[in-house]
DNA sequence: CGGCATCCTTGCCGATACTG
DNA sequence: CAGTATCGGCAAGGATGCCG
């Protein structure tokens, strides 16, 4: 295997149990840390703001998922000593290199959601037929 | 409004919670489900083949999020009546919209890793300097 | 080989109450 | 406003056994 110096990627594989990739992989394949780094790309956003655009999302949650993202470095919390007082939180350098692709995937189900139904449908339909034909004739697809 | 040429991604909204983008969404949003995507845009693989390369995936996990990215149809299920029988599961056209996204996303931690453990020794320090200073005014009860 | 069925444990999340 | 603390339900997932 060949070694041309440079940062060490090659380290890490995310597909290897042990390796510490997986635990960030965690992080960022959750559906609402995936929709607050998205959320931030507009520009810093109050707690409650935050709260409030992401429909659904408990109080809870948001401050977990917010504590977890800024502890990886990947969005800071800034505090302004008003009354009462604000939290800001905002995407870090690091943050902002998860962007694109955030927002790629946040949105991919816009684009592509017509699609997703008819894919079901069908689906479910091969397995309605499976069950009807279970006694009857054996055919492969 | 009307519209003319179907539905328009701007239809959908990921961050309404009565949106069907949002099941979708929760599909992607999971470490297993990235992984077996961005395993198979290399080509179509057997079932045990992806079992090995994806580290401490079990098989009843892999079977289900098989079945529910076959569902959503963004992978295919082709079985060979060989003895014993083979299958190969293989992206579909569908799935191979997200090949970009998902293979940017399952490997940013990779290339990013050195950067998160930085982060998480600085912000777990922040929290045992704010502990410490509870801890010489407040004694543990 | 490629599953399915079952049991059982964990941890995630919602709901609720309280605080600076 | 922006949290922390606690309880409880339930579903995701591990372990195991069996099958075409």
């Amino acid at each position: 295997m060949k070694r041309t110096g440079g940062p060490r990627a090659r380290d890490y594989d995310v597909y290897e149990d042990q390796c510490p990739t997986r635990l960030v992989l965690d992080r960022l394949a959750d559906k609402w840390a995936l929709l607050i780094l998205d959320r931030l790309q507009a520009g810093p956003m109050r707690f409650n703001l935050l709260k409030r655009d992401i429909k659904r999302i408990t109080q809870k949650v948001l401050t977990q998922t917010l504590r977890k993202l800024e502890r990886d470095g990947l969005v800071s919390r800034t505090v302004f000593a008003t009354v009462p007082v604000t939290v800001e939180y905002a995407l870090t350098p690091l943050g902002e290199t998860l962007t694109d692709t955030v927002s790629s995937l946040a949105h991919w189900a816009e684009r592509n959601m017509p699609a997703v139904p008819k894919a079901q449908a069908a689906f479910d339909a091969s397995l309605v037929r499976r069950q009807v034909a279970v006694g009857t004739v054996h055919r492969l697809r």
